[in-house]
DNA sequence: TTCGCAAATGAGAATAACTATCATTCGCAA
DNA sequence: TTGCGAATGATAGTTATTCTCATTTGCGAA
């Protein structure tokens, strides 16, 4: 996972945190930094709001959990975040990369894994056409056990 | 959807609710039957827990919901229904017929349709195997809009 | 048939993951 | 700087589900 260490300039590409939450259209807040902060240093891509409010704690920076909950439904709405809801009962969100994907669980460990499928996806579309719908937006989880035990991914 | 009316005599493969529950190691008892007998009317396809205890109570077959939630669950252990989390944050339960199929969701009215693609379920086993995994179960929802206004289905 | 008793149920308390309320604080435009 | 509407924190409230425990029930043994 890459560090904040040597991190590249800005450029347009790569916009710091306020630029982000301007046009988003959302004001410069101290929580609302915070939290965008720790999806951009992209040590854990997909995190619940339970964890944002633990890491940041952990971390001395100190959020509310209402606010963390407020926080991740807004950068939702607004596009920055997309949300995902894995079996396990709590909703998980990460950076919009705005390239669309779908995850592998692992059952061992909860790591995650993302893949695109083009023939997935055309699949999709074609059934959906073929029961007369036009598809909002689709979820395909599969939960999975890693081949190589131990599973490399748990820690 | 099929009715009860006429329905085929008795044979190995059509056992009646008793047998079911034997089967499955579970002792015969009314809320049990009750619930079971809900899903096997095949009115509704896909419940909720609040759901089977509103359609029985109105029923006048009174099952208490902490019952109810435990009675799915063990059926869905025994193999008899299988669970779905769909978006709505509560989870639904249906027969198990065996054979897997996925959903699809209708956004204005909460239809389900079910499909079966078998170029999807097979890319998903290549997908997972790439990344050195095997699956143990998967999940597709496709949550749609229906192409014809208003919605079919919407009663 | 009737017993005995472990298993199942019902009523309601408890939990987990959110969501709403509201008094206080903060960001920012004037 | 100041003023004020937006944002936050503390906490109460919801919703879906699980747990606890006193009471009832299914069913094998007698
Ligand atoms: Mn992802
Ligand atoms: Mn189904
Ligand atoms: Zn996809
Ligand atoms: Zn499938």
């Amino acid at each position: 996972m890459r560090t904040l260490i040597n991190r590249p300039r800005h450029t347009d590409h790569t916009m710091h945190k306020p630029e982000h939450l301007k046009n988003a259209g959302l004001k410069t807040t101290l929580p609302r930094l915070k939290v965008l902060q720790l999806f951009e240093d992209g040590t854990e891509r997909h995190l619940s709001a339970e964890e944002v409010y633990k890491l940041l704690s952990d971390a001395g920076e100190l959020v509310s959990l209402a606010t963390v909950y407020r926080v991740l439904t807004q950068f939702q709405q607004a596009g920055l975040l997309v949300q995902h809801h894995f079996d396990s009962g709590r909703s998980v969100f990460e950076l919009n990369s705005g390239k669309h994907h779908d995850h592998i669980v692992c059952q061992q460990c909860g790591h995650v894994e993302e893949f695109y499928d083009a023939t997935i996806e055309k699949r999709q579309e074609k059934i959906a056409a073929e029961h007369g719908f036009v598809i909002d937006e689709h979820a395909l989880y599969i939960y999975a056990s890693c081949t190589k035990q131990p599973c490399p991914n748990k820690k």
